[in-house]
RNA sequence: GCCGAAGUGGUGGAAUGGCAGACGCGACGGACUCAAAAUCCGUUGAGGGCAACCUCGUGCGGGUUCAAGUCCCGCCUUCGGCACCA
């Protein structure tokens, strides 16, 4: 009897044995293929390690421990995202300095981590919040002033009014605060922003060229909103004076239904000649209302449509040349197209309901099967043909758009635009525990990017760092940092005093991996013509609009600009579904559902924490934790451990087949089935202990195969049986006809219906076939109309 | 409202259009034990029959096919994302 498994002292052991001598350093080699393998760094919060981290890196751990087998040089690294908020805020309540804090964070999750027994890179690990780390992030946004990509201006923006800080779209999604949840509020401020507009066809044609899920690719193809149309240029007549309003329109082909005009509320046009607005004082009311309720109602759709005839002031159509009426109503929004629609209320949901709600004429212009004083007609991808349209009546709408677009540009009223729903990436926060902008600004010559051989910026050390209530960043306190020369004129200058978001750091990491000590580069050359392309990122779904948005239009920039070769930075991406509760509700400290890894790794070992979390099920899909199911990774690592009493030199029988085994483990880690993996090696296993057999290289074999999965164990059984060491041996090859049998049993259909098997050779013919059926007496008394055989699959009969 | 994913035993979940429920949990039975735990070996979708077997079963309703969890059409429900985006 093998002694029972120790797997405190044995997964101990093997941790050590990697860490100590550095298993899973990496360095170019240009012998052997590369894998770069990729997940998401961790923010090393006060809380520490949750089982979805483990969830999370658990693929690419797998996949990379199988490629190093497979003689790939893998590349698998690993860092803190370490920068932001939460840090911040905890030092704030706890009194300690953010770095110390960040510190003591890194520390404890680098410890879980090893804990865990994951083959990360340890000599290359990156902490964003490191001057040496951030010197690089900062050398990137000033190529981006540089290339004016990045630009300061006053404009409304998300504000969170509890963290005091301004919120890019992306991290107010659904109007409330990514970090506290706060309902968030317009505010006017000078802010900095990054044009990733200018990179939305690019980040849109980008996608074509990667291996992400479908859903990724929709999800953020949705998010850059690219919408198709056309801008129209309305004369605006105020008493004698005439102004011009610009519109923009998907459906250009609909003027001849537009019978009014409609401007949000924070229109320039409005405030600009206020006083020659007769019922301004209600405008007025009406724009200060919107204002505040952008941050409730606004969001609410379907609400009653609300808004105020903009008196004295008429729009002309341009096609028609009819005069029409002004409003300004809060369901146009100022950042989207020009801030101004004409409305067509037969054929837009919208504005059918706020021209019946003020008496507005609605005018069919669109051939439909609803009558459009009763229901707006708002068919899909332009079905339907154009009437009450001299220039354009019994054209298809797609035609009818080409030709009204023409007749526009000739009469100088109108042009085509692309538009896109998303925003230009609003980049500064009023918050000290981030990389200090790099731009000075003097008085004389504006904002000055600081000289690149002058960074990094460091962040001073401040001792109160608390925001203050005017919104201004803690920095501003510290004059001897503020207060500086201008490297243009030399003249007195003070420093920008704001500091970049958390999204900045994690926007390029991947890139400094591959050569995390180099002084010289944002990336090494040489270090970047090995590595290139990080091979398989794997992350979650919550930054899909986000991090992986903002990482691709930093990595193309970076392209443009010809620091990297690759305009994608990832040729793969994959995502964990979310580990659940036991309750199946999201896991949260308030429900008290948390697991935490180490009181798993306790009680069960790492081993089987790592095997169940990838058992659980799907593994993009979320899955609720089972206390008791983990019982049966445990029994299943014990069986495993136990095989050593069912070892005989050689056995003949043949009723495991490890190839199939082989195959099927093989091609399921690399299609992230890693469950049905598992399941598969669980059944070979099974064969054993029923065999009560199990041969050296059997063993060897199903060591190898669950090694990436369960790397302790089976490092300690290989080092037993065969006194190596289980990283210097290769991955099981597997003999391609091992996998046909020589027998084969085909179920018999008669009339669709399972009645019975026959065992057959493979690829036996129809009539061998029929021949055994027969034998079998289940056709006796039937006539067969019809047989279907598929070789090797069924057969099908169908009798009277 | 729009976009996307999904609905399978008591339970987590498997199934290139070809034997639905692999593998695991739980439950039940057996072996071992003074006993229990652990371990090992069975059984386990529902209903019927002494039985070999039969009938019904993948959210609901239709359809295509020799054959549908899988494909098509129409619904329902749940979850995720976006949202007065012109």
């Amino acid at each position: 009897m093998a002694k029972s498994y120790d797997f405190k002292k044995i997964e101990k052991k093997w941790q050590n044995y990697w860490y100590n001598n550095s298993v899973f350093e990496v360095h170019e080699d240009l012998s052997k293929p590369k894998f770069y393998g990729l997940i998401e760094f961790p923010y090393p919060s006060g809380s520490g390690l949750h089982v979805g981290h483990v969830r999370a890196f658990s693929s690419i751990e797998v996949v990379s421990r199988k490629k190093r087998l497979e003689g790939f040089n893998v590349l698998f690294p690993i860092g803190y995202d370490a920068f932001g908020l939460p840090t911040e805020n905890y030092a704030i309540k706890t009194k300690q300095h953010p770095r110390l804090v960040t510190d003591k964070n890194i520390a404890n999750f680098t410890k879980q981590l090893k804990s865990l027994g994951f083959s990360f890179c340890w000599d290359r690990v990156v902490d964003t919040t490191q001057p040496d780390y951030y010197k690089w992030t900062q050398w990137i946004f000033l190529q981006l002033f540089k290339k004016n990509l990045a630009y300061k201006s006053t404009t409304l923006v998300n504000f969170c009014p509890s963290c005091n800080v301004v919120l890019a779209n992306e991290e107010s999604q659904q109007g409330v605060c990514d970090r506290c949840g706060t309902t968030v509020v317009q505010k006017e401020k000078d802010v900095w922003f990054l044009k990733i507009r200018d990179y939305a066809e690019k980040l849109l044609d980008g996608l074509n060229d990667v291996d992400f899920p479908e859903r990724i690719k929709v999800e953020q193809q949705n998010w850059i909103g690219k919408s198709t149309g056309a801008i129209v240029t309305f004369p605006i007549e105020i008493g004698k004076e005439k102004l011009y309003v610009d519109v923009y329109t998907t459906r250009p082909d609909t003027i001849y239904g537009a019978t009014f005009l409609v401007l949000a509320p924070e229109h320039p046009i409005l405030k600009e000649n206020i006083q020659k607005i007769q019922n301004f004082e209600e405008i007025t009311d009406y724009q200060e209302s919107a204002l505040s309720k952008k941050e409730f109602d606004r969001i609410q759709m379907n609400k009653e449509k609300t808004g105020i005839l903009v008196e004295g002031m008429k729009a002309i159509n341009p096609i028609t040349n009819q005069a029409i009426p002004v409003f300004t109503a809060d369901y146009v929004m100022m950042d989207y197209g020009t801030g101004a629609i004409m409305g067509v209320p037969a054929h837009d949901q919208r504005d059918w309901d706020f021209a019946k709600k003020f008496g507005l004429p609605i005018i069919e212009v669109i051939k439909g099967d609803v009558d459009v004083q009763e229901e707006p007609y708002c068919a899909k991808d332009g079905v339907g043909v154009l009437v009450n349209s001299p220039l354009i009546n019994g054209l298809n709408v797609p035609d009818a758009i080409k030709k009204i677009i023409l007749e526009m540009q000739s009469l100088k009223v109108g042009y085509p635009k692309v538009d896109y729903k998303m925003k230009d990436w609003a980049f500064n926060r009023q918050r000290y525990w981030g990389e200090p902008i790099p731009i000075i600004n003097c008085p004389k010559c504006g904002q000055v990017p600081m000289d690149e051989k002058d960074l990094p910026l460091e962040l001073p050390h401040l001792e109160d760092f608390s925001p203050s209530d005017d919104a201004l960043s803690p920095l501003a306190k510290c004059t001897e940092w503020v207060n500086t020369i201008c490297p243009k004129c030399g003249g007195k200058a003070t420093r920008e005093t704001d500091t970049m978001p958390q999204w900045a750091g994690s926007s390029w990491y991947f890139l400094r991996y591959m050569s995390p000590k180099d002084n010289n580069y944002v990336v090494n050359p040489n270090a970047y013509k090995y590595w290139g392309q990080v091979d398989w990122y794997n992350g979650g779904m919550e930054h899909v609009t986000r991090h992986l948005i903002y990482s691709r239009f930093w990595n193309h920039f970076l392209y443009d600009i010809g620091v990297v070769t690759h305009k994608e930075p990832y040729r793969r991406r994959s995502m964990q579904g979310l580990i659940l509760g036991a309750d199946g509700e999201k896991m949260s400290k308030s429900l008290g559902n948390v697991v935490n890894p180490d009181d798993v790794i306790k009680e069960f070992g790492t081993d089987v924490l790592r095997t169940f979390i990838l058992f659980i099920g799907d593994y993009e899909k979320p899955a609720p934790w089972s206390p008791d199911g983990i019982k049966g990774s445990d029994r299943f690592i014990k069986r495993l451990w136990n095989l050593q009493d069912y070892l005989v030199d050689n056995c003949d029988t043949s009723d495991v087949n490890l190839d199939a085994v082989i195959k099927k483990v093989s091609d399921d880690i690399e299609a992230c089935k890693f469950n049905t993996a598992i399941a598969a090696v669980m059944e070979a296993v099974n064969g054993f202990y029923s065999r009560g057999k199990i041969t050296i290289n059997e063993y060897i074999t199903v060591c190898k195969l669950i090694y990436p999965i369960a790397p302790h164990i089976t490092s300690e059984i290989y080092h037993i049986l065969t006194g190596e060491y289980i990283e210097k041996s290769d991955w099981p090859k597997f003999d391609p006809k091992k996998l046909i049998e020589d027998c084969i049993e085909i179920p018999i259909q008669i009339l669709g219906k399972v009645r019975g098997k026959v065992t057959v050779e493979v690829n036996a013919t129809e009539e061998e076939v029929i021949n055994q059926v027969k034998e079998l007496g289940l056709l006796d008394n039937k006539t067969i109309v019809k047989v279907i055989y598929v070789k090797n699959r069924i057969v099908n009969f169908i009798v009277k």
